[in-house]
Order: structure tokens, then sequence, then C-alpha cells
DNA sequence: TGAACTAACTAACGTTTGTTAGTATTTGTA
DNA sequence: TACAAATACTAACAAACGTTAGTTAGTTCA
């Protein structure tokens, strides 16, 4: 049971980071098989197929920011502290995780019909609750009046960028970078 | 000369909305042949290759992105305005010409080598050009001073976005939804 | 010691892949 | 109407795909 899952975890760990590079559809079993240091075959005695590596890592990543926006919906302190504790948020995962959650946010589309039904249903629960905090964020006048939907899509998008471009090598610390794209997002680029 | 090029700009496009859809590598000549009408082996009259199908669309549309810049540069007009500009025509593009943005986004990495270095010379001479405009207008007092880089791709992100949700059946006109983000963008979120 | 389990291996399977060869059919022009 | 070019077809290719079968070596524990 230990080193069974030991095992697992790092075939989902490889897996990640291939699809991130190649696509779901462009990453073999084989070429994975040889990152994690076993034959092709040999996988299957720790996973049930190339489906179900998809399905952990979407699902598992996923899991966690529920829980992070669950945790800052409880806290009880101003709506654009929580708005800036979700944004840094963001920016941790995509730098402590940056391929499960380029797998995440590319590669959901290869899932199968019903597994892709639950991960678009548990997306939608996501913006749905992040939405509502922005809204009730308008409404209580910390936040502009606008269309809730384009300032949610537009924050979003804005954070996924981190995942395309941020190298550790940059030196830029994440505490900065999650600073900086807030107070971009929060004051705008408007002297 | 005639019926051929417009044969060909079928294969670009049903190709375009398929990468689109499923990915580069998801897509099979054979999908693509059944959405052309035509048999597999029949669009090899047409075209050179798959990898040549992903070029065309890759770099066709982002000629049209350089072009556009150019043009926003060449106008004697503030930087915000700009930058309104350039929005606006990012939106329309995504509008206009979805699936062929999405493959410029999401599939160039299935580019050949020497074409996918061809490809982020061409994209990172974009970003230089769009980031000198943001430097100027910081520099000329129109913007706040702050990290050049974080602006470009907070904004470049934000943009984004439209292509992953923008449906014509949500009843936002176009001219509407470039506004609410520039003004976003340009103003933040924060009352 | 020996049975049960784990995790690796090789070999092979049936499909699907992009692409080519060879041939027929349609189309435009003289 | 006839010739040539363009464009379609069928058949097949070698390679790569995900996966299964069958086997072997090493570990755990009664």
């Amino acid at each position: 049971m230990k080193t069974r899952s030991a095992k697992k975890s790092l075939i989902l760990q490889e897996a990640a980071k291939l699809f991130r590079e190649k696509g779901f559809g462009g990453t073999s079993m084989r070429d994975l098989a040889e990152k994690v240091g076993i034959e092709a075959a040999s996988m299957y005695n720790h996973i049930r197929s190339k489906d179900e590596i998809l399905e952990e890592i979407c699902f598992g990543v996923g899991r966690k920011y529920d829980e992070q926006l669950s945790e800052i919906e409880r806290q009880e302190i101003s709506y654009p502290s929580k708005l800036e504790l979700l944004i840094a948020f963001h920016v941790q995962m995509i730098i402590e995780d940056g391929a499960a959650v380029s797998v995440l946010n590319n590669d959901w589309k290869f899932l199968s019909a019903e597994k892709m039904t639950e991960f678009k249903t548990m997306r939608k629960e996501y913006e749905k609750h992040f939405a509502a905090l922005l809204k009730q964020g308008m409404e209580q006048g910390f936040f502009k009046p606008m269309n809730v939907s384009i300032a949610l899509f537009t924050i979003l998008s804005a954070l996924r960028w981190v995942e395309l471009w941020y190298k550790p090598s940059r030196g830029v610390s994440k505490e900065d970078l999650a600073k900086d794209i807030s107070a971009l997002l929060m004051n705008g680029i408007k002297a």
C-alpha cells in the first residue's frame, strides 16, 4: 500500500508534466513509461487506463480549488480581502503544481463523456461561488457595479497566464507576483 | 486557381474547428476529410501534410495580429485610446475567427521544431511591441507605473478567455464586451 | 519453508494513424 | 468533341497507438 501508491503518484506527476508539454493526445503510454522508468505494460499494475490518469489529475487538483474556496468563504473578512486571498491562492497553485493546473485547464476536454459532464459541473459550481463573492462585494459597495460574468472570467483568465509564463528563474517571488496581479485587477492600469 | 484555393480554405477552416474541439493530436485526417466531404487521401491534392495545415492556420492568423498592431502604432492617438483599440481588436478576432485563434493559442506546440522557433519569434515580437505601447503610456503618465511584463500578460490573458467563453447566443454584442473588458482592465474592479 | 501477493518483464493483439501509389472521374478549354 | 489538367476515388503501407496475456523475480508473513 505504501510503495504502490508512491509509484502511482510518480506516474501521475510525470503524466501531468508530459500532458502539459505535448497534450493528452500527444503523449503515449510508452513516452510516459520511459519517464517513470518502467515498461508501458508495467504501469497497468498501478493504473487502470490512460483515461484514469487524466481523471485523477483533473479531479485531484479540482478538489483542491474547491476546498480552498470554501475555506475563504468561511472567513470573516472583507470582500476585497477575500478576493485577494483567492488571487494569491491561484498564483500559489500554479507555482507549486503548475503541470497539474495546466492539465486541468487544457486537457479536460479529453475526459470521457460522463467524466466530462462531472467535470463541467464541478467547474460551474466553482465559478458560481466565485461569482457570488464578486456580486456580494459589489452589492456592499466594495466593487464597482458591473457585469459579474465578465468580471469573473476576466479575473480567472488573467490568473491563468501565470501558468504559461511563470518561471522560478525570473526572480519574481510568488508574493510579489500575486500582489502585482491583484493590484492591476483591483485598481486597473489607468493612472 | 480559383476552385483549388477555395477547397483549401475549406480544409483550413474545418481543421481549425476540429483542432479547437479535439486538439491537433486528437484530430485525424479522416475526421477532417469527413467534415470537408471528401476522402482523406483526396485532401493531399490540396495540402502537403497535416503539419502544413497547422502552420498555415498559426501563421495566417498571427500575421493578422501583427498587421493590426502596426496599424494601431501608426495612428496619432493617445496611449489609452491605442490600448482600447487593441483590446477591441482582440475581442473582434476571437468573435469572427475564434477557431483559428484557439489553434494559435493552444496548438502551436505541435509545430515542427523549426516552425515552432519561427512562431515563438513572431509571438515575442508581438509582445515586445505591445509592451512598448504600455511602457510609453506609463512614461507619459497615462498608465500607472508598474511591472510591464505583468501588465502585458495580465491583459493578454484576460483577453484570451473570450475565446473560451463567448457564444453569440448570450446576447452580448462584441462592442459591449470589448467595452466592459476595457473598463475592468483600465479602471480595476475596486469601487 | 512455502503460499500469496506485488510489480516488473516480453510478446503480441487489433486499431488507428499519416501518407503514398495507382486509377478513375469530373472540369475547363481549344 | 476531344485533349489535358484538376480532383476525386480505392487500396494499401509501415509505424505507432492503448491494452491484454502470460510469465518471472522478489517480498511478506503464517
